[in-house]
DNA sequence: CTAAAACCCATACTTTGGTATTAAAAAAGG
DNA sequence: CCTTTTTTAATACCAAAGTATGGGTTTTAG
């Protein structure tokens, strides 16, 4: 007979009487402890009054203060890799572009170098004299730093600024 | 004249008396009301301390709320593409280099052109004449199928012949 | 408006690149 | 050994690329 329900049952049953008088006991103690904070109470209801506003407001400043606080936001910046193979989207580096100041039609002419035209070609396709695509070309060569328009082209590959 | 600053000094310079009497006034209705205040103060300090204890445990909560309330975390995640050059390790295509028939010297002709050497650097780098680079880069020309030396390092490059 | 770019074009000249042809060593492979 | 491929090389000529310079027109920004 291992049940607990039961192991209790039988020992309220043998000590019925001790029981009842500690319980008759206690509850007199109880009466007592209540009489005496009924005392207190009423010689420090000031006190108590203001403890009790205190918490109150406390406990408002707590509300207001998690209600109306912005919540503190921390922000986590996760640098997350994008492997771009070199056939996928191509976004030229705008920023390089425009710190060595290529222009558009700078910009366009090496384009169309890197694709393997003549300077013929080039001006044939952007409808320009022969002269006007030497000029670029100069001017592209210098400001890429470089003495021959497959480097240009290399460079400008490496450095992002055409696909 | 449309200075605001200079307009306000015009106004004061003009109602100067008027100002005068009006701020005399004022200060005695502030007087006024500060003894009316220290009336009320008298009578109700009861009212006023429990307000002040009000005020200062509301205080006291939002301090404690923003102290020790855990900070709201909003994780931003920011995708920062890196764009990675590409593998390291570059492997050429032997089969497509032998189906070409490319030779070592033309292979590594090749190499040099795409670096952006000129014939006659790509002559001394690899101690022969400058016929003889030419030469190469005729059959090199040849079986890539192309016309030019731009060309055949683009087209060498997407080939995964060089790097 | 005006100054600074960006763009366009030309001429003249030099250098480099590419083609064609020929040819001879050297290496590779059967 | 002999054949084929590779590598080297030369000459001559033409085409393309690059340099230097100067002068125009649009656009653009202060």
């Amino acid at each position: 007979m291992h049940n607990p329900v039961a192991v209790i049952k039988n020992l309220l049953a043998k000590h019925k009487s001790t029981l009842l008088s500690s319980a008759s006991l206690g509850v007199l103690l109880l009466l007592l402890k209540w009489m005496v904070l009924r005392y207190v109470i009423y010689n420090h209801s000031f006190e108590i009054y203001i403890g009790f506003i205190a918490l109150l407001f406390t406990g408002l400043g707590i509300w207001l203060a998690l209600k109306l606080s912005k919540p503190k936001i921390k922000t986590v910046v996760v640098q997350k890799e994008v492997y771009v193979p070199r056939d996928g989207s191509f976004v030229a580096d705008a920023a390089l572009i425009a710190q060595l100041q290529l222009s558009k039609r700078e910009l366009e002419i090496l384009g169309l170098m890197a694709l393997g035209l003549s300077n013929e070609e080039i001006a044939a396709s952007i409808f320009v004299s022969l002269s006007t695509v030497k000029t670029h070309n100069q001017n592209l060569f210098v400001k890429l730093d470089v003495k021959r328009r497959i480097q240009a082209v290399e460079k400008a590959k490496r450095l992002n600024i055409i696909p």
